[in-house]
DNA sequence: GCACATCACTTGACACTGTTAAGTGAATAT
DNA sequence: ATATTCACTTAACAGTGTCAAGTGATGTGC
């Protein structure tokens, strides 16, 4: 082994070492956000669960939000694969609804990322190594979503007055969206008795589409 | 005057001194969490606005949260009242449409309110003094929504499988929620062009009332 | 009229948070 | 063999919500 492969090789372990400890961080971060909510969970805990102190985490991500932020992004590209799969359906109308119901599936089964996903405001808009601001992962299935609703108009299915594809976009995503935010802050209201949301969300699409055909059959 | 009369004198006066105080303390937290956040604003910014100690706070409210708990019930009246002068409409189906559009007003005119009445879970559960649970003030707006809806039900004017008011009530309030929540923690994210929350939840009222009529013409 | 009690409010602290400047020590480079 | 790098630690800071122990003016009872 020359010396310059062993420079290479030690150089590469200590990257792959720096990077174990790193995934170790965001691992932690994950299971407690996700037991004990993001706001609760302390970089002193995230740090102690791995056997480390809480300012080492500094040295791999700039501060808490960032941490967050980087979980969030794997978070949006996996919500981007689910609607992936549906995006092969032919009708776009049916295309539509089946993403909105496996949208309100990935919400369901995934509590705590989309509290942080949808429901809290991102402070800093992600930014990549230079400064710049990164396309957003949420385009994917954000732009999925349009892409849906613009091939239904363009094909004329809708009502003539709705052709604006993103008003119709955030009418749907919205929609949803409202129905599991209620239900992830209110379910425990002793004063409203909540139906399953995955029932509401379906008579929601169902409805909505409905009146937003041209053929109202 | 009477000894007595002197005694309830002076005791109604501090008494309503001491009101004034915790109407001072509810007036600067409402400014502060307006114009900051809830989270924002702590207990010593508060207390510094009406020239107290922060604990001076504590003799008045059990702690933050019970703060936030007061100003939430007092903005819950205030939704209620919003929807009470709509009451009058006679049909049910625009009455509900005109309570979807006075519930969107009432959030965008009072992002900050709104935020803590329906984007954050409420920790304890409103209490009154014998620690017994209060009932709840939403139970106005929201049983405007429902009995609204079930006079609609009982019409006869939603389609048949469109018989669970809950569900319906759910349905209308969680699409309008979402658009407007959706707006509040998103209208600053550069990636997503969005349309004016108002006009999407007329749309959206719009398409789900006509996806839900029997008759849909 | 004077000692006593009440109680709105203050003082000073505690435990906790995210975050940073300075230091340590083992692995690498020369 | 010496110097350098750098992942990680130590110790601290400023800020948070909150509380136990006072303080002092006001009101009460003898």
């Amino acid at each position: 082994m020359t010396t310059s492969a062993i420079r290479t090789a030690s150089l590469a372990r200590r990257e792959r070492q720096k990077a174990e400890t790193r995934q170790a961080i965001l691992d932690a971060a994950r299971e407690l956000f996700v037991s004990d909510g993001v706001e609760a969970t302390t970089m002193r805990a995230i740090a102690a669960k791995i056997g480390y102190t809480p300012t080492a985490i500094y040295h791999h991500f700039r501060d808490k939000d960032a941490l967050i932020v980087e979980l969030c992004v794997a978070d949006f590209s996996s919500l981007g694969q689910a609607m992936y799969k549906i995006g092969r359906i032919e009708d776009p109308v049916e295309r539509l609804r089946r993403m909105g119901l496996a949208y309100t599936d990935f919400a369901l089964d995934n509590p705590s990322q989309y509290r942080f996903m949808f429901m809290t405001p991102l402070k800093h808009p992600m930014l990549d190594a230079n400064g710049n601001v990164v396309k957003s992962p949420d385009e994917d299935a954000y732009g999925f979503l349009l892409q849906t609703v613009s091939e239904g108009i363009e094909k004329g299915v809708y009502r003539p007055e709705l052709s604006d594809a993103p008003e119709l976009a955030q009418m749907v995503w919205g929609g949803i969206h409202g129905i599991i935010s209620l239900w992830f802050t209110h379910c425990d209201d002793p004063h409203i008795v909540f139906r399953d949301p995955r029932e509401t969300v379906r008579t929601m699409c169902d409805a909505m589409i409905r009146g937003s055909l041209r053929n109202s059959a």
